[in-house]
DNA sequence: GTCTATAAGAAGATAGAC
DNA sequence: GTCTATCTTCTTATAGAC
């Protein structure tokens, strides 16, 4: 065993221990409920460190939603790479619903981060932006995958999947995450049946 | 014209007033983005007489968003009011692909406010579960009009449609406005179709 | 019921020593 | 790079006069 993993916990750059700490407790309470000091006091770390490392606390939040887009990108492109299309379909349905059940779940971090930053101009909402572009874009051709024409359909089959993601993780944390699974099959189902 | 009339914007209740200016403010910026000073300055009024009729805070958010459930349910039903089952879900659509189209439309106020509470069983939430459920009864009950044969085929439409509704209202406030009409009554009647 | 004044603490952020 | 100490502003909420 090196020294590094035997210190790794404390060895960490502060950097990477502040947005972890920051990702658990922003994900769990919301951005504006958690301040810097909670921050600072979890990690135990100073102001003035904090600081150093972010000149603002959005510029934690942007690491933060960052590491959100990083991992979901990773895991719905590992969960659709699979020859067949309705593989890779209930492979994503799979991931979505599992996520809906895990204990601690509050639902997609961008919808959140939305309902707390109005300004469509702010950087957090050109992240949230971006990332809702990239879903689109994966569902666009999922549903070309299972068969609906490129194009104009395609384009609406993506509109309406996403708009299940969307209810699916609304519904996972509001709502009964039980009934996520078969009420998004079926749903996405029904939208890209012939 | 009766002196209520002239009077009315002055006259009427600092209370209303309170809720009103409130409504306002926390559906546009947030709820944890407006403090109670902010409504203070925006009614006119002081901090001792704002919490003479709010105890505290949470109270004024209580009465913001029991005004949305009230709006919420009056249109609905209002939509839904007329003999063919087809135009009650025109009807319901409808309002739900104008909201989304109004300038400085921010989505669904109850989504919104779950992001922000993230206790389960604090009031504000009660009444976010309260007002999903009135939804999801009141899709059960369309999906039945539609020749949804009541029970589970009903009930698993019902959150089919939930997550349509939750999805749409994310779409109209974080991507494309314009889009969510033609998606949305395609989906639901892809959804419930037999 | 409404006002002025103020408490008491938390928020984001910085200065300057080491 | 990290620390102690501090600043300024904002936040929820209350006391006591009218």
């Amino acid at each position: 065993m090196t020294n590094q993993t035997q210190t790794a916990d404390r060895a960490r750059p502060v950097r990477e221990r502040l947005i972890d700490c920051a990702s658990e407790l922003f994900y769990a309470e919301g951005i504006r409920a958690i301040s810097a000091d909670r921050i600072i006091a979890g990690v135990g770390t100073t102001k003035a460190t904090f600081y150093r490392h972010f000149p603002t606390k959005d510029d934690l939040v942007l690491a933060y939603l960052h590491g959100k887009a990083d991992w979901e990108r990773t895991a719905i492109t590992a969960a659709a790479d699979t020859p067949d299309a309705y593989d890779a379909l209930g492979g994503v349905v799979g991931v979505l619903a599992n996520s809906s059940c895990q204990p601690g779940f509050r639902g997609c971090p961008f919808i959140n981060a939305g309902a707390e930053y109005a300004d469509v101009t702010h950087p957090v909402r050109r992240l949230v932006a971006e990332q809702r572009q990239w879903w689109t874009d994966f569902f666009r051709s999922l549903a070309e995958r299972l068969g609906v024409p490129a194009g104009a359909p395609a384009d609406s089959a993506a509109g309406q999947i996403m708009m299940l993601r969307d209810g699916a993780l609304v519904a996972g944390y509001l709502d009964d995450p039980a009934l996520v699974e078969a009420n998004l099959t079926k749903a996405i189902t029904a939208v890209t049946a012939p």
